[in-house]
DNA sequence: TAACCCCCTATCCAAACGGCTAGTAAGAGG
DNA sequence: CCTCTTACTAGCCGTTTGGATAGGGGGTTA
């Protein structure tokens, strides 16, 4: 099943100056010729493959191998489709190194994605063209990579109340996308066919996974860790 | 004022086969390398300056005469500025067309920048490599270039009600910022020096403007309208 | 000067919410 | 087997909202 990851691996032990392969997930067009430009123009390093969708990734990881799997989770609607993602390919393909390139910088997805396996996650507003290169080969190499203001919100999460963020069920996730509608409690209890008190249960134990207190926060939280359906 | 983008217009009649003269705005690096190099692939077309923020966008365009400015407006904390810089060149340098590059598709947002001046609203996400540079070729000539999804959410704007969505005032942003971070009316207006009545005041102007019935919703639709500050 | 917009304040009431305690039931896993 | 987790339901009570209506004051512009 790996036999290609193998081949890979041992290429890169064995040369110094061995082409890193890459392979780049994300919808946008846009970024991912622009990572191809930045990589491709530093010696050394070549984009292998590319995937615009959840479904396909794990496809192109078995089929090419890459080095480096450089992956937006923000492919589908649900970022934790991404989180698992992580998982599965950390699991299948050791030998492929994964690098988060997020949108936005949230705490939550941040130490979730780590936790799964991710080698480095850098925020693509914050990296410079330069860095994106040295990161891929310093997780290529075993390193863990944060980015600019990663770092410190990881250590933040992690450090001082031990809390961090909680995982947010599917049902409550159903719930605070309905919250986000301008939906009552009773018209959400009526949408997913539960009692209004089990809408108000479910708010509860978001608000405190979240540690909100209003449903407004709740979304707005929701929506700062791209656990939100957009558009 | 303007000899630079007469000579480029002029140029560009003259000759069917000048170089297109375009400049881009955007943050992102990455972003920005893609563009240049999808725009340059496709021959006739330079990307002659580039921006990282609403205050060196101005002076880069009078400076280079672009005839297509690409532009985020996602450059900084206000979506509003970038509007407002829509505005400024559209009626500072004619010659210079405008094609709006978005993250997300915002009704709101789209119909400010349709009538501030903006030639073309295309969403990142939806492109196509060869659709870019179509979309800036048309708008150079004269088009308005509406991406994937933008056109009916702009004709579903502007016809059915002709409401569309009205402009949020400061008064009524700092509200709605506060109610994000969970405040109740009495905690924000203790926050911003005013009476609780006149928190729910601005709250219920932002309610109508915004067609939404609970605070919660008022926060994921400035949200999704890029209006909040993020990180 | 009048019209208009933004900002500020107030009062009323019904509805919705938050916070709590307390219990049932099904499935996963030690 | 028991425990943990998740999902679900119920009721209570005080607070917070949504929605409407009705003003006054300051600034800009036609």
């Amino acid at each position: 099943m790996d036999p290609q990851v193998r081949s890979d691996v041992s290429l890169g032990r064995r040369s110094p100056m061995a082409t890193t392969r890459v392979m780049v997930a994300d919808r946008n067009v846009i970024t991912r010729v622009g990572i191809r430009s930045i990589l491709e123009r530093n010696s050394g390093m070549a984009v292998v493959a590319e995937a615009t969708s959840y479904e396909t990734v794990i496809d192109a990881v078995d089929e090419h191998g890459p080095d480096v799997l450089i992956i937006d989770l923000d492919l589908g609607d649900d970022t934790t489709h991404g989180l698992k993602l992580c998982e599965e390919i950390t699991e299948r393909f050791p030998g492929t190194k994964i690098l988060v390139l997020a949108n936005t910088l949230s705490e939550m997805i941040v130490v979730e994605a780590l936790r799964r396996g991710a080698n480095g996650y850098i925020c693509k507003e914050e990296v410079k063209a330069d860095e994106l290169g040295k990161s891929v080969r310093a997780v290529q190499e075993g390193e863990t990579v944060l980015g600019r203001g990663v770092g410190s919100l990881v250590a933040k999460g992690l450090g001082s109340t031990r809390g961090s963020i909680e995982h947010l069920t599917d049902r409550e996730l159903d719930v605070i996308r309905a919250v986000a509608k301008g939906l009552s409690n009773k018209q959400i209890a009526h949408e997913i066919f539960v009692s209004e008190s089990t809408v108000k249960f479910h708010l509860q134990n978001a608000s405190k996974k979240l540690h909100a207190h209003r449903r407004a926060e709740i979304v707005h939280l929701a929506t700062a860790a791209g656990l939100l359906t957009k558009i």
